[in-house]
DNA sequence: CCACTGCGTA
């Protein structure tokens, strides 16, 4: 089957504009008829010239007519149909497209099922994609990345680092698209440094792209160091790599240097965006001092860099105001929101009113949170608590009931810890470590040495705990406190102990890790789910908020 | 026949 060039058209199209009159063109769809040889050259053209013009309802059909009489375009005409579908969200015209081009035991070219599967994934279905990724017949770099983007989007993190390997077996090498991607999968503890590696060894680390990727995750990870390494080791940057090291020494509690880091990212030319500003109004979130700081940059967000604040710069100032204990502020802040506030920011309230313990506007911020995320486990347990402390029993089993209805299970804490290149991971009531009893006589001889300094087990830990219910001898077992013993246990007193920690840390964990890091001299570095901990010297990196 | 397209970061 003939197919016309899509450059011709393209060309022609630039070049006349005028002369593409669709109308007149859909009438001679119209009035097609089969046996017209004429036919099919005339109805690929009109096809590709709906496609250019990106008139998808003619396009589709066009693509109907084509279907049909089985005849197809070439693949630059579909890729401009695609986009058009994407840009539209026309779901169903984008999988009218895919059961056309594999009609008829017709296979398109790699290229295109690529840019089909990219369609699914845009559209957020990502079975539909993996479904043409299996079963495509070559598979080159670009469908490899394009999963791997999907699944680190997804928070796939396993299946993104999976893939990598497979590609690699299948003989495919990764590029700078794949590595920027699979380092958002990637795990700070575990294959991070091999994963930077392989990126010095076939020389990507000079993208842009790549290099805030590595910034980020790093960053992430806490190894700050490694971050500034990659950053300070850049020839030439641009606004996402300055970003992202703001980004990451805003989350690691480093907030003055951020701010100088973003003073001097001005001077180098570059105009903040969106993000950059989120980050800068995160590190002013860092210490007391820089409050006023972060309200200047908020309210001249507008005027310096035509920005209009929108969630996340609300939600950072939340933080920031609640933070310095300026509730009434941050709920006026709130109110005052010209984009509705979604369950993210209530949580900001929600977090400064457990740490400066305000029983009422916690409640109300607790119950706009699961207005709008009504899974949200932790914000349930953290109310039902609440209700219990004022004994609102009333309330506390409503809250229970809610839970048991809509199916909600508090996940047990876990922590988890690496030594010798292994992961091992300690669950609440969980005693299946091997040395677990080896554990618990140390943790006990700890928790006794330490109440000799003064510490006493914290009990009042309803307006803090996220893990909920458990008695106060369990506090010990706290999976963290595991954690961190098996740390000092497994390593020398240079090491860092790094553990990272799937639900909050609770009150007494918190005094506990700021006691061990000063007794026993060491880096504590703790992850939850929202930010760092640095304990180091009796304090911690979160000035005690979190 | 060739080259080209399509995949990525804060």
């Amino acid at each position: 089957m003939k197919t016309i060039s899509s450059k011709v058209v393209k060309k022609f199209i630039t070049r006349s504009p005028s002369l593409l009159s669709s109308t007149a063109s859909l009438t001679s769809i119209a009035s097609f008829n089969v046996s017209n040889k004429a036919f099919p050259s005339s109805l690929l053209d009109d096809f590709a010239k709906f496609c250019y013009q990106r008139d998808l309802p003619r396009a589709m059909q066009a693509l109907e007519l084509m279907h049909t009489h089985c005849i197809w375009a070439d693949c630059i005409a579909y890729s401009e149909l695609i986009k058009c579908c994407l840009a539209r969200r026309a779901i169903q015209h984008g999988k009218r497209v895919h059961v056309h081009l594999f009609s008829n035991g017709h296979v398109p070219k790699t290229f295109l099922i690529n840019i089909l599967i990219n369609m699914y994934v845009k559209f957020g279905l990502l079975h539909d994609a993996q479904d043409v990724f299996e079963k495509m017949p070559d598979r080159n770099v670009v469908s490899w990345t394009t999963m791997i983007s999907a699944y680190s989007a997804a928070k796939l993190n396993d299946k993104a680092l999976e893939f990598l390997v497979l590609m690699q077996r299948e003989g495919v090498r990764p590029n700078m698209f794949t590595y920027s991607s699979v380092l958002r999968a990637c795990d700070g503890l575990f294959n991070l440094r091999q994963l930077h590696c392989c990126i010095i060894k076939i020389g990507l680390d000079s993208d842009v792209f790549v290099r805030s990727a590595l910034i980020d995750v790093y960053s992430r990870w806490g190894q700050l160091e490694n971050a500034l390494r990659v950053f300070d080791e850049m020839v030439t940057g641009d606004l996402v790599v300055w970003s992202s090291i703001i980004a990451g020494l805003a989350q690691n509690s480093d907030g003055d240097e951020a701010l100088r880091l973003f003073k001097r990212m001005k001077r180098a030319g570059f105009l903040a965006q969106q993000p950059t500003l989120t980050s800068v109004l995160r590190a002013c979130t860092g210490h007391a001092g820089l409050v006023e700081e972060g309200l200047y940059y908020f309210h001249s967000m507008k005027e310096l860099y035509g920005i209009d604040p929108g969630r996340e710069h609300y939600g950072c100032m939340i933080d920031l105001l609640g933070r310095a204990g300026r509730l009434s502020e941050a709920v006026d802040l709130i109110n005052e929101m010209e984009c509705e506030p979604d369950a993210v920011t209530w949580r900001a309230l929600l977090n400064a009113c457990r740490v400066h313990r305000n029983v009422d506007v916690a409640i109300h911020a607790a119950k706009q949170v699961l207005r709008l995320d009504p899974q949200d486990a932790g914000t349930y347990v953290l109310l039902s608590n609440i209700y219990a402390n004022s004994q609102r029993w009333n309330d506390v089993a409503e809250v229970r009931r809610a839970m048991t209805t809509r199916g909600i299970k508090k996940e047990p804490g876990c922590s988890w810890i690496e030594v010798c290149k292994q992961i091992h991971a300690f669950i609440l009531g969980d005693r299946s470590h091997p040395q677990i009893s080896e554990i618990n006589i140390q943790l006990n001889q700890l928790i006794y040495k330490l109440m000799g300094v003064g510490y006493v087990p914290d009990t009042n830990f309803v307006l803090q705990d996220l893990e909920g219910e458990q008695m106060q001898d369990s506090l010990r077992y706290h999976s963290e406190k595991l954690a961190i013993v098996f740390g000092l246990m497994s390593f020398p007193r240079g090491q860092t102990i790094r553990i990272r920690k799937n639900l909050r840390i609770c009150g007494d964990c918190h005094l506990f890790a700021k006691l061990v890091a000063k007794m026993e001299q060491r880096i504590i570095v703790i992850r939850d789910p929202v930010r760092y901990h640095h304990f180091q010297d009796g304090v911690c990196s979160c000035g005690d908020f979190w």
